[in-house]
DNA sequence: ATGAAAGCGCTAACAC
DNA sequence: GTGTTAGCGCTTTCAT
């Protein structure tokens, strides 16, 4: 079914057809209820391919796809991608997916894409520092919205980002076992130099410093085993350690393992992942809905008004905490 | 850029250089050589807008992404997706993201699709008896594959499909725990009446009854609280079972905690799902790159040759028992 | 407020 | 083997 076939059932032109579609304040208030009724009598709906040609846009949104790693802290992106595909229904975008291994193959892709399927908007997730991925785009002025802050003060690094307050929430969790009595709270994150691994350290020592207080940490990579060894060392280093607050679920883990029979140690995680709810661990909880929503917002906000507008508007949204048995 | 830059910087006709993309036999062997040599150099795509216009086909595979329930059994989608997405760009198909809430908004949200974006082809998962838009789709000779059997034997419920082999599954978990001394082996599966819950325990039957044996089950609503209830009750009734087989992770979660310190209990879950990597619980591991693969074959070779071979087509997955401590 | 004409980029059919 | 023509369905001038 095409526009001319609704025309004809409502009796006027194709182009008061189109009008009523897209600039209903053209069309006389009864005409434009006649019209609007046969549409919606014919289940019509106005072709994209055809409807692109004309306008150069595709009402598409483009998002890569990782695959995860120990598949216990990265599997946010269901999350995350329901809501995204949700909200960009409702502005009347669909969400286009790619994958990509790494930010050269990404950008390869983007040239793809943008070549066949004209995204009208890109999301980034897990940015790191000296993104390729965000200056490339950025130098061909095309819209895009990171998950995930520019980890880079550099001036050509200004985009609009959404992202979870992670020094947030791991102060919010420090402050939790501080009001329960802990007094001294180790720290079990990653190596210095990730944006995100540094901010939610960050969160645990300025609780600390508010009380006057210090506490020791480990940096080790991602992973249960890596969690638990971190965790055996620092409980060693300091026998007066009661609790421990993690850089994600998979170290949280592997901290649980490392506790003995005799001492108690409360433990908090970071993500809220399914492995946290299946093993009663309490955990930093990152609102991915909300930031999937906040994501195509600012991407819908951008594309309605390609000029007005700061270029580079972000989002930052407070997690919450989960408590559950561990802590 | 247009085919027409192409054309000019190649020094050929628009037609030549559709033909090198599109019949490449058709052009003098030479010309094809240069022609693709330029297009490689100014790095042209075909604009798949216009193209759909002439061809009517898209290039895109609509998917529908759900809220997972727990979070724990329902966090395959990301790899499922990941590999899909892989597989069909490896094809030239992208993939298109819709979310719906039930089969009715499923099959609204199909004719929102089919109007604006006309995708080629849609991947169904999460089958069921009685699925609306499994009959839907064939009642429009609609291209689409599901992930998960038909569970009907109606005629009007053939469809190609790609699943794994459930039964096949609990019945390898069931022959594991009959290897190790296990002699009276329990099952905590779904109420009866779902396909999935029942295929999976008929493997756990079938591995028993070949060996003369029977055992206890339970059936509950998925759940890790549910699980651990059911797993009490099933203990209690037969203090000498040994060994439990669950018809999901967070029914074995749920069993793990049902254990008593003087009792040791195997369990074993299904879904290989990352809780289950990190409590150390052995679980049935789905083929999900695999199958994902499988789906885009399937649809990939309709779609060629939209007559010949059976419409039916069909691929059934092994899935492999990934052995961890807890059985 | 409504109707007519043009053209977005591409490919299938036809002519050369 | 290559070039020309037409038209997919839509929206955007422009004229009425």
């Amino acid at each position: 079914m095409t526009i001319t076939d609704v025309a004809k059932a409502a009796g006027v032109s194709r182009q008061t057809v189109s009008n009523a579609l897209n600039s209903p304040e053209v069309v006389r208030e009864e005409t434009l209820k006649h019209v609007l009724e046969v549409i919606e009598r014919l289940g019509y709906r106005a072709n994209q391919a055809a409807r692109q040609m004309r306008t150069g846009r595709s009402r598409l949104i483009a998002i890569g796809i990782e695959p995860d790693g120990d598949g216990i802290s990265g599997s946010w992106a269901d999350r995350f991608l329901h809501s995204l595909s949700e909200t960009a229904a409702q502005e009347g975008y669909r969400i286009l997916l790619y994958t990509a291994a790494d930010d050269d193959s990404e950008i390869a892709t983007y040239e793809d894409l943008l070549g066949a399927y004209k995204p009208d908007a890109f999301v980034l997730t897990a940015t790191h520092h000296d993104d390729l991925r965000a200056s490339w785009l950025l130098e061909r002025g095309l819209p895009f919205v990171a998950f995930g802050r520019p980890w880079s003060d550099l001036p050509d690094a200004r985009h609009p980002w959404v992202d979870v307050d992670g020094a947030a929430g791991t102060e919010a969790a420090t402050r939790h076992l501080l009001a329960a009595g802990h007094r001294r709270i180790g720290f079990i994150g990653w190596p210095p130099g990730s944006g995100v691994g540094d901010d939610r350290r960050e969160g645990w020592a300025r609780a600390l410093s508010r009380q006057d207080l210090s506490g020791l940490q480990r940096a080790v990579e991602d992973g249960i085993a890596a969690g638990e060894s971190a965790a055996l060392d620092l409980l060693a280093a300091d026998p007066g350690v009661t609790a421990l607050v993690c850089a994600s679920d998979s170290l949280a883990l592997g901290a649980l393992q490392a506790r003995e029979p005799g001492r108690p140690v409360a433990v908090i995680g970071f993500d809220d992942t399914p492995a946290a709810r299946a093993v009663g661990l309490t955990s930093v909880h990152q609102p991915l809905g909300e930031a999937a929503a906040a994501c195509v917002d600012l991407l819908a906000r951008a594309l309605e008004s390609p000029d007005a507008g700061p270029p580079s508007a972000h989002v930052l949204l407070a997690p919450t905490l989960t408590i559950r048995q561990s802590a």
